[in-house]
DNA sequence: CTTTAATTGACCAAAGTGGTCGGGAGGTGA
DNA sequence: TCACCTCCCGACCACTTTGGTCAATTAAAG
């Protein structure tokens, strides 16, 4: 598990907070280091004062994301839920308290793992048991709720994409009032009910 | 109409492509003019034969891309469908036939569009009014055949959306087999009017 | 034969790059 | 008190990359 000492909170967190933006923005190469101490305003010493380069400074966020997402997803995901939309409200719900967080999170997390060989993705996901990901869309789901006939691998693609989309909608906002999007939710998942169950 | 005269085809248009891609990638700073200009396979000087510097060649490409989005729009798109699936379906493979053609103009849009204030935005629609866009979703289309109660309004979301991310899928792969994405939309369509119309 | 367009790559000043370093501030334990 | 440690700063460095220029060559056009 990352710890931060109480101490180091601020600036380091600020930093770190700097470069998901910074590498979520540009990737690894076209990162600049100099950029991520200005928009922490921090200076550029302390940056190799906690990390032994900008190499290592990236190692670390790679690292730092995907355990934190496998921490939050683990202590937060409700597994009795058998209700295939719940269970994706629930999701989205956790991506939105993780984002409130560390904002470019998902930004770098993409960014980063569109840059890396499968085989690679393959070798973090298992050091940090993130099958956990996959299995919400699938591991104790009542899938009897679903219409007869309907093509429900294409369900619950349409239904990801929807909450992704709806996602990065709201991200792309600069206030995000947490109500509303809660109460947008429930609407999707109205609809989708409505037209994908008997 | 932008005219390519059959001499300059090639090397301007590796330039343009090559430009689309870098820009597409990187957004207006941070993308490289000897990075075009090494990926068009063609040399510095060229670039500053036909644009002025770089920020002409980004507007160029601004224009470019409306003009080409309006005008392989209007000539394709078929208004006399009602069907609001086949509708979608026939922009869709547009889009792709676009791509084809300019493989970065969508990136290139996105992420050059993402950088505009909404005015400037709505200036470009205006000028190639590309109000056709959106009527793409509701002009004369026969909206009787959804089910009683459905919100339409968000069907509209989750179809678009689902067709985007598809696209992005697609296009993130290295070989396209036409045939199989064609088969795959007609997959989803028929899974949307299975749960949304009547 | 002259003019014009297409094309090249070496070259340039300026800006930006990742990284280093000496030192200051402030706390802790001996 | 002194020594030691962590946190923290920004000037500085060698190096690369930047957008842009320019004189020169080739090819086509009139």
């Amino acid at each position: 598990m990352i710890e931060f000492r109480s101490t180091d909170m601020d600036k380091k967190d600020r930093l770190i907070n700097a470069a998901l933006d910074e590498f979520g923005e540009n990737g690894y190469k076209k990162a600049s280091t100099n950029n991520i101490v200005k928009r922490a305003g921090v200076s550029k010493g302390l940056l190799y004062h906690y990390f032994k380069g900008k190499e290592d400074l990236y190692e670390f966020l790679i690292e730092f994301c995907f355990e934190t997402v496998a921490e939050t997803l683990k202590t937060k995901m409700n597994w009795e839920i058998t209700d295939f939309f719940e269970r994706l409200k629930v999701a989205t719900t956790i991506k939105m308290e993780l984002t409130n967080v560390y904002p470019s999170i998902y930004d770098f997390s993409i960014k980063c793992m569109s840059g890396m060989k499968p085989e690679e993705i393959a070798k973090y996901y298992e050091k940090h048991s993130l099958d956990l990901l996959a299995k919400v869309y699938y591991e104790n789901i009542d899938f009897t709720m679903f219409r007869e006939g309907i093509d429900v691998t294409r369900v619950t693609k349409v239904v990801q994409w929807t909450f992704e989309k709806y996602g990065e909608e709201i991200r792309s906002k600069e206030t995000i009032d947490t109500d509303e999007v809660l109460k947008e939710i429930d609407e999707y998942i109205a609809l989708f009910k409505q037209s994908f169950y008997k």
